[in-house]
DNA sequence: GCGACAG
DNA sequence: ATCTTGTCGC
């Protein structure tokens, strides 16, 4: 899966269109990979501007290693269940500017856990090739049970037409405060990828590569300036 | 027709 | 997402 999927300019519908297209194509199986860095992606938006962050961290000691940057007008509105057609074009163009790609990647939304089977984590695993993990701070669809109240707790985040199907997980990635919606993007399976969301989870609720991302997309720098 | 609805 | 002060909890 490389080179272009499938055109960004397009309407509503087409979008939804292309999105039952593609998850054909989604493999949700870990193949065991070494991770070395972990990336990290978001989107701000200011006024009519999309600026995406690319950060990477060392894994798993989680340290910064980089970021990468890339603007442009948003090409298309905020649409539940859309917000790949909205962000994937800033994000690609950031992605170019990567000198190294990291091993994994997780997005701040949802993977699998949409109504098409595709969230802006698989949809962009699929035009990325690489495994992406969706981490998202609260539910577009299914119904979800309610983890533990401990960090490390993990509950089902069931399909509302078929409570036999497993969506996601509800993590809770920190004491006492709400958890957060995972789901596999691509190349990776449901409990890899809560694993590895709670091994990039430091002292907050957001997984560090999201909250540096979410960040530097802010226009905050990497790490902070060194003295002297 | 009435809610629900990632960022 | 973004607009925004003080406030509560770890």
């Amino acid at each position: 899966m490389d080179g272009k999927l499938h055109p960004w300019a397009v309407t509503p519908k087409q979008a939804a269109g292309i999105q039952m297209e593609l998850r054909h194509f989604l493999d949700l199986t870990w193949d065991e990979r070494a991770v070395d860095l972990v990336g990290g992606i978001d989107v701000s938006v200011v006024r009519d501007t999309a600026r995406a962050a690319v950060v990477v961290l060392g894994f798993p000691d989680l340290r910064p290693r980089g970021s990468v940057t890339a603007e442009m007008k948003t090409p298309f509105p905020y649409v539940p269940g859309l917000l790949s057609f909205r962000e994937g074009p800033v994000i690609l163009a950031a992605w170019e500017k990567l000198d190294w790609k990291p091993d994994l990647v997780l997005f701040d939304g949802q993977g699998t856990a949409h109504p098409r089977g595709m969230g802006i984590a698989a949809h962009m695993g699929l035009w990325l090739d690489v495994p992406t993990i969706g981490v998202a701070k609260s539910r577009l669809c299914g119904v979800a049970m309610e983890p533990g109240p401990r960090r490390g707790a993990v509950a089902d985040l069931l399909d509302e037409a078929d409570p036999r199907r497993v969506l996601g997980a509800v993590v809770r990635t920190k004491d006492s405060t709400h958890p957060v919606f995972v789901s596999p993007g691509h190349r990776i399976d449901l409990a890899h990828a809560v694993e590895f969301t709670l091994r990039c989870v430091a002292s907050h609720r957001l997984p560090e590569p999201i909250r540096w991302a979410h960040h530097v997309a802010g226009g905050g720098a990497l790490a902070p300036a060194q003295p002297g």
